[in-house]
DNA sequence: GCCCCAAACAACGA
DNA sequence: CTCGTTGTTTGGGG
C-alpha cells in the first residue's frame, strides 16, 4: 500500500489531471454509512477544486466546498480511465466529461468521508517540536516505532518509512520514547522530514504520472531486497509494535 | 499482606474489641481526597457500630451509618494501642477513652473510603453459582487464575488463596476457564467455598486474637515451606496472571 | 503481595 | 500491509 510519499505524489498528479473537471455523475455503492444519493446530493454538478494528501488520506476539494476524503487502506487504488468498466472491484466513479475517476479496492476496506470534521493531530510533515515533546511527555513509555505510526499522534508515517527515518536519525525502533535525550528528538524531527520529502523527489522522478502503485526500491533499510544498510551494517528483521521491522545494530536503543 | 480469611479474622476481633465504643477524636492526614476534616465530621463523636470484613477490606460501621473502608493493601497493619506514637508509618488513628486503633503502613499505599457506593461484585464467600457462570461467559478467554483474583468479578481471593482453590480443584492455574466443564465449575465453586472457610477456622486456631499479621503454615501449596503437595507431587513455581503460581501436575489443564 | 493505569498483543471484521 | 474495536496480558509506579 502507498504511504505518504506515494500519496504526495498522486496528490500533485491527480490535481494536475482533474482540477476544473465537472462531476457529471457518480456510482457507487454506500460504504461506511455513505450513501449514493447523499454523495450525489454533495458533489454531483461540482467541479473539482483541488487534491490534497492529508495523513494517509486522499482530499477532493469541489468547488462548493464539499470535501471527498479516501482512504484507500490495505489494496485501494486509484485510475483515471475512459471505461470506467474495465476496472474491478470499483468502490466510487466519479463520471467526468470525456473520462472518470475510479477507486477500486479488491478488498473492500476503503474508507470515504464526506465532509468530515478536520482533524486536529498534525501530518507528519507539518509536525513541530513543541507538539511531538508534548505528546512524548503524556506517553513517556511507548516505543517508539509505535509512537511513530500511531495515527492518533501524528499522521502518515506507516510501517515502511517509520524504519527509513529510525535508521537515518539512528534510532532503535524499540527505544522508549520518553528515554530518548531532547537533543536526539530534533535529529528524529529532522529525519522525519527529510526522509519523508527525499521520497517524493524520489518517486517524483521515478513515476513522474503516478497516481496508483508504490516505489520502494530506494528504501535504506526496510527494503527485502537489501542485506545490509548504506553504511555496511547486516539489516536485522524483528516484529517491533507488531510489525515486521527493519532495522541495524548503528541504531541506538534508549531505554 | 493478609488476605480474605485473615481479615475475617480481624474483622470479629476488631468488632469484639471495639465495638460501642466512642471515637473522640482522629487524627490523619488526607489519604485518597479524603481530608482530616471530612473523616471528623463524619465519625468523631460516634461509636463503632460493627466491623465487617468485605472483600479485601475492612469497614467500620457507625452508629450514625457512615462507614469507613480501610484496604491494607500490601503493607498496612492496624493495631490497638494505649500510646499511638509508639506506632510507626501511622496512616489513620481513632482515639477511644483508653486506647486507640491505628492504621499503618510504611509503604502509604492504605487505602481510605468513607461512606463509598455499595459493590455489585459478590464477595468470594457469598458467590453464587449462577453469576460465577455469567461472568465466565462474558469472558470465557480469560486464565482461570486471572479470573479469580480479578476484584471487579470476584472480591476477595488473592494471590495465595486462589492457588490453594485452584490446587483443591485440580484445576490448572493456566486453564481457560471457557473451557472448564460445568461439573468443574461447580467443584471450582465448591473449593472457593470450602478453603476460604477453612482456612479462616485454622486461623482462629492458630491466632485467636489477631488483628494483623498472617499465619501461612497450613497453606498446602502456595507455601515456600513445603516441596510437595498433600498427596506427594512436587511443587511447581510459574509466573501466571503476573504472579508467583504454586501448583502441581495434579492439576488438570483446560483449554 | 495491593490496585490502577498505560501499553502490548491477539483476534476479528470491514 | 489498513484501521477499528474488544478482550486479555504485562509491566511500572504509588
Amino acid at each position: 500500500m502507498p504511504e505518504l510519499p506515494d500519496l504526495a505524489v498522486f496528490a500533485e498528479n491527480l490535481q494536475a489531471r482533474l482540477q476544473g473537471r465537472t462531476v457529471l455523475s457518480i456510482e457507487c455503492n454506500t460504504v461506511n454509512n455513505l450513501t449514493p444519493a447523499e454523495l450525489q446530493e454533495a458533489i454531483c454538478n461540482s467541479s473539482i477544486a483541488a487534491v490534497r494528501r492529508v495523513g494517509k488520506e486522499m482530499a477532493f476539494i469541489f468547488s462548493n466546498r464539499a470535501t471527498l476524503l479516501v482512504h484507500l487502506m490495505l489494496r485501494g487504488e486509484f485510475a483515471i480511465v475512459t471505461d470506467p468498466h474495465i476496472v474491478d472491484y470499483r468502490v466510487v466513479t466519479l463520471r467526468f466529461e470525456d473520462e472518470a475517476l475510479v477507486v477500486s479496492d479488491p478488498k473492500g476496506q476503503v474508507v470515504l468521508k464526506l465532509n468530515p470534521p478536520t482533524s486536529s493531530v498534525p501530518d507528519a510533515l507539518e509536525v513541530g517540536s513543541a507538539y511531538l515533546r508534548k505528546k512524548i511527555s503524556e506517553r513517556p513509555r511507548k516505543q517508539v516505532k509505535a509512537f511513530l505510526i500511531d495515527q492518533s499522534l501524528l499522521r502518515g508515517i506507516g510501517n515502511a518509512y517509520v524504519d527509513e527515518i529510525l535508521w537515518q536519525a539512528r534510532i532503535s525502533p524499540k527505544s522508549i520514547i520518553g528515554k530518548i535525550p531532547d537533543y536526539t528528538i530534533d535529529v528524529l524531527l529532522t529525519s522525519i522530514k527529510s526522509v519523508l520529502t527525499d521520497a517524493i523527489e524520489q518517486i517524483k522522478q521515478r513515476s513522474p504520472q503516478a497516481i496508483s502503485g508504490e516505489v520502494r526500491d530506494f528504501l535504506r533499510v526496510h527494503n527485502p531486497r537489501r542485506s545490509q544498510s548504506p553504511t555496511g551494517y547486516p539489516i536485522m528483521t524483528e516484529k517491533v509494535a507488531s510489525r515486521i521491522t527493519y532495522f541495524t545494530e548503528e541504531q541506538v536503543l534508549f531505554g
